[in-house]
DNA sequence: AAAGCGGTTTCACTTTAGGGAAACTTTTGT
DNA sequence: ACAAAAGTTTCCCTAAAGTGAAACCGCTTT
């Protein structure tokens, strides 16, 4: 999925200054946006992996939105504890 | 690469105290195989890495070692400005 | 219209990644 | 055996992740 399809299927018409920012920076979006999917894919609501990773929804929406940057070992105790699943790290040269 | 053959083959028969230490989170381990790894296929040295990074061996070396946990965003840079290559992100459910 | 729900933002605090310099250790090459 | 190169560890600082509580924003649903 691209960013246009994106933000056009998960952010309509809004628009706002934080939506903005994340266009200069794809590589950092997609960390946000690959949570983001998982997490509509499981059907659950940000409040609802909150509670099973142990934290609060404000924190899930900070990270899916790239304010805050996140750290590997984050990212797989989300996945882990949430989902179930597990995060795929490749390098390709 | 398994996490036995990993440390048959880079460590051999020394095993300090912080080794042992990895094989309690072999998750985290894999960040710094994935470096170390990559690194000797291109056949740099760390302070090669280093270099092209903007940074230290010494840093190269912690996460290497998973002294230190690293955010995305640095292993990307890392790979980025240092291989040329890319990071791949997936989610396993 | 107001209660409820999902999501976002703000404020505020603590811990740790990011970072380098330098000393030290291990490995390698001659 | 020794010097040089590669890698590790220590010390130390600053900026940002990690984190929650609570207020707030849109959208439904009753």
């Amino acid at each position: 999925m691209s960013l246009e399809e994106f933000k056009e299927k998960n952010y309509g018409k809004r628009g706002t200054k934080k939506r903005d920012e994340l266009e200069a920076g794809y590589e950092n979006f997609k960390v946000g946006v690959l949570l983001h999917q998982a997490r509509l894919e499981k059907g659950m609501t940000q409040e609802q992996l909150a509670d099973k990773v142990g934290t609060t929804k404000s924190y899930i929406s900070k990270i899916e939105n790239n304010i805050k940057e996140v750290r590997i070992s984050t990212l797989q105790r989300i996945i882990e504890l949430g989902f179930g699943g597990h995060l795929e790290l490749s390098i390709r040269l």
